[in-house]
DNA sequence: ACCAGTTACGTGAGCCGTAAGCATT
DNA sequence: AATGCTTACGGCTCACGTAACTGGT
């Protein structure tokens, strides 16, 4: 009995999925196959049934679930209850995008020193092009920025997405929306800086549009771009999460664009080569906070609407 | 975090000893060492403190104990409530002494039917010799009997002692206890079969005293051993737990000789090449039992003394 | 010298990922 | 053709056993 596979077969029994599963985990679909596979035989017992497009629990698989669960989540406080703090040590080079800092970075390292107060962190932050380079220059142990990096010995994890939108001060005078995206363009652009991919979607969109942008100016700080929003200066793209405190205090507005901007799809990577713990088990916090922001962001607004 | 290293864990708390946990988990020392050190350093807590002639638990070991047989005690139940009862089948030629008959066996028995109901039991009892005999011809997969089997691709565990004396029916006239072993040549000794350790050793006895004992009788059961003495036809040595009933019921009494006898050592023999799964695991099951009838008798004897 | 735990090291089983297979839409 | 699980296979890691080592009686 192996403890990998019984949370294997918990993450197949919620996913009803064995690739789902597999991309959840980490792994190949391949693996998880095998898994289930040699609990199955190792209990003699089926756990899921499997027709071509779905997956589903066998009633004895249900009866494993629950019990399944005890066990690992009893294996995971035994190992929060007794694993010395100290046991994970050592300096973190982490390099993050602007965006995350306005969203669930602050959650992230106030987990890490909570939870390994003998990692000493040291916070880099700027664009995602800069991140990345730092990065290969192995100036940082952990990039987390947008997109994925695909390089060999390097592990690239999908974070979450932030979702974006385009904003302004309320007292500026714009045209009744839905604004189409060339009508943003007689207004000053407060845009990341240049070169960054939010601020490449930006020309793009204004090119598909038809429209020469010339306004961009360039920043690279999310609280600049609201500084300069809030006090009329132009129309701005931020990621909800940051413009949330200034729409709360009616200091900025949500401006419906068509199409509206993409989101900000941000990753982890570190190298696998040499084989970095601390960078890995971080990564793993950082993906479990941005899941719970994502989930907080979707409740809230399921909550509005 | 892997299941096994918590379990050796367990076992190196309860029996304070790397050593003797090596030898009920059927391992080395060494892979005991290494288990309890990578449990240790993956909690970078010590869980034991060793100091040269013992082992014990750390404050963190002992706050970690508990939490670990939660963890493998829900994983066996887990095994035992979700894994098919027909996970195990196929036949089992198993090999016994009349001794195991006589104390563990018939809970053995049921324990394996009410388990494995598509195990299908085929049991010889015999002499350890011919048992032996029938195992090296492949004859049969499990042999309980005495000594160990030292050969080859065969894996032998020892199971327990069955302490054993001299019993006569109380109605005998015997001279004053303790009965030095010589003097018990005056009468008929009723004993196992000509060949068998128990034989032997008897004669060893006799022949250490001095003595040529010439009465002794044959017998390949040790319930006609029991008829006949209870039938005053002579003394014999039986194993207590046989003797028990015909005690309890004033057919028979214990003799106090010196020496007293030795116990027998009964031992499980089953091949490891080939593997034989449902072999290792009713072995397993019959070392479970023996322990228990073992703890039981000396229970019954504290209270007794 | 002996005992009990640790360390070193070569070996082997088990698990993984790649890739091909298979059945169905 | 695409999807999604299974099977085959080579590679690699990790745990094991053997054996040498350590440190204390």
């Amino acid at each position: 009995m192996n403890l990998r596979f019984l949370e294997t077969f918990i993450w197949v029994a919620r996913l009803n999925s064995f690739s789902a599963t597999a991309d959840r985990l980490h792994t190949t679909q391949a693996a998880v196959s095998n898994r289930i596979a040699a609990l199955e035989r190792e209990l003699g017992v089926r756990l899921f049934d499997r027709d071509l497009r779905s997956v589903r629990l066998t009633p004895e698989g249900r009866a494993a679930l629950s019990r399944a669960e005890d066990i690992v989540r009893l294996t995971q406080e035994f190992q929060g209850a007794i694993s010395s703090k100290d046991a994970l040590r050592g300096r973190l080079a982490m390099g993050a995008i602007d965006s995350v800092v306005h969203s669930w970075l602050p959650r992230l390292i106030r987990r890490i020193q909570q939870t390994y107060p003998c990692v000493e962190l040291d916070l880099t932050v700027d664009t995602s092009l800069t991140i990345a380079g730092q990065f290969h220059r192995s100036e940082l142990d952990l990039a987390i920025m947008m997109g994925p990096v695909i390089a060999p010995q390097v592990e690239s994890r999908f974070l979450g997405s932030l979702p974006c939108s385009w904003y302004a001060a309320p007292d500026m005078d714009l045209p009744a929306e839905p604004l189409p995206i060339a009508s943003l363009a007689a207004w000053p652009i407060l845009a990341f800086s240049r070169g960054s991919k939010p601020h490449q979607d930006i020309l793009r969109h204004f090119a598909d549009a038809g429209v020469k942008a010339t306004a961009l100016s360039n920043f690279n700080s999310i609280a600049t771009m609201m500084i300069l929003a809030e006090d009329s200066l132009g129309v701005t793209m931020l990621p909800d999460a940051a413009a949330q405190g200034a729409i709360t205090a009616g200091r900025l507005r949500r401006l419906a664009v068509t199409p509206p901007p993409p989101p900000i799809d941000v990753h982890a990577a570190y190298t696998t080569q040499p084989r970095n713990t601390i960078a890995t088990t971080v990564a793993s916090m950082a993906q479990a906070e941005a899941e719970a922001f994502g989930r907080r962001g979707r409740d809230e607004e399921g909550d509005a609407g």
